[in-house]
DNA sequence: ACCGGAATAAGTGTCGACAACTATGGCATC
DNA sequence: GATGCCATAGTTGTCGACACTTATTCCGGT
């Protein structure tokens, strides 16, 4: 529900070969394929019931992607995210959803953005709650960045976040369970962002959004410094 | 020569549909294969003497790096740049590039920094030769360009850039011959950019590298705006 | 002459089989 | 007992053939 990516391959694609590649995609991602293993060609097409051919055009759009790592006549592998892996994706984050941000604010309908402040609403209520963890863990965060990110209309921003890096952040929550202390601050820092779309500021927008996302990587580089 | 990838693609590669998919990604950059031309698999499958399997394959990377478009049971065709999507990837890239620049300035070896600066006295010479069309149309551009992206060293960030946007880039630039009169002021951009990485005042070298791709953009928004 | 539909042709999607390469295990040798 | 080599099994890479979908063409009807 909340991986709504660009294309919808949910449902019945008519091509085997994409219909698979998002299977083993949410595999994944969801950690159900845990990260480093093989994968083996003979077995995934069994498993899915299906022969190779679609299965490794499917495996080369998931090397496209950066979930899998392919090495000629070896074989591919789920790529393991080692800690500076995730740290580079924050800071490309940092950079494409800043300039989404700034552009959203030119170019996001009124009626999208009280969308936007609705969903801040839902959340605001969430973590009023108490079970705070929901923020986070269901995701909630992602939704916010989604919906700023197709605000800015540009459809190869849209490309790069939503079907690659997006499915990378979720990947590394589903490993360790996201149990950040930042669910709070980073509610208030959404809203500010949302306000500054509001009142059409794109410098302001993109400002704030550089500095909510690069707060999120300084808290994953502290709960890193910290386990070891 | 330019065109030095992430990967190396150029020589024999072990496989044929890496080596096929470099092949016919470079007969589309370059214009042998017009833009918006379908793409029949026998007729490409013949050409370069391999069978279809390995070619689907291919076409599945180059779907994925937006080089062509694919519509189930109908075929795959070039892209046709439309105006907008040009511009838009240059908006990916001022907020790539700039990250970049911004990172390079403190991660960047000294001797790197030195070697970028010969290249500039190199474009200097050729610009005062008068002979400048070689500054863009040889691609000394995205030269500099490609150099400050592997200084960032964020592996992610140089792959995003150089095995998608700058192919693109190039693909524009095979099709309308670039004979933008900017070349002196580009090159003026670019040593400011330089000069600030040598000072290690990443700010600086990203608000500059953003304003040096901003002015690009303009430059193209003319052309596209007088040619209609 | 124009339109609609069926037959045909071409092209994409999928499959199973063969070839080439890599990894594993056993055997002989030092 | 350890090391190097060879055989074997398993996996990846490639191919040709078949099924299904889409486009084209030709024919008959109005």
């Amino acid at each position: 529900m909340a991986s709504a990516t660009a294309e919808s391959l949910d449902e019945e694609t008519s091509t085997i070969a994409d219909r698979v590649f998002g299977q083993v995609r949410q595999a994944i991602v969801e950690g159900e394929i845990p990260a480093g293993s093989k994968l083996s060609e003979p077995a995934l097409a069994a498993r899915y019931g299906i022969s190779r051919g679609p299965l490794r055009e499917a495996m080369r759009r998931l090397e496209s992607t950066n979930l899998v790592e392919r090495r000629p006549n070896l074989g591919a592998r789920v790529i393991t995210l080692s800690n500076d892996e995730l740290l580079e994706i924050y800071v490309i984050r940092e950079a494409l959803e800043g300039m989404a941000a700034r552009i959203a604010a030119q170019r996001m309908s009124d009626a999208a953005i009280a969308d936007l402040k609705g969903l801040l609403e839902q959340h605001r209520r969430e973590v009023a709650r108490a079970d705070w963890q929901t923020y986070f863990q269901k995701e909630g965060d992602l939704d916010f960045h989604f919906r700023i990110v197709q605000g800015s209309g540009n459809r190869r921003l849209i490309d790069i976040l939503c079907n690659d890096l997006y499915h990378l952040a979720r990947m590394y929550r589903c490993q360790f369970g996201m149990k950040s202390d930042r669910a709070a601050d980073a509610l208030k820092e959404h809203e500010l962002v949302a306000d500054a779309i509001a009142e059409r500021d794109g410098e302001l927008a993109e400002w704030l959004m550089r500095r909510h996302i690069r707060a999120s990587r300084r808290a994953i580089e502290r709960r890193l410094a910290g386990e070891r």
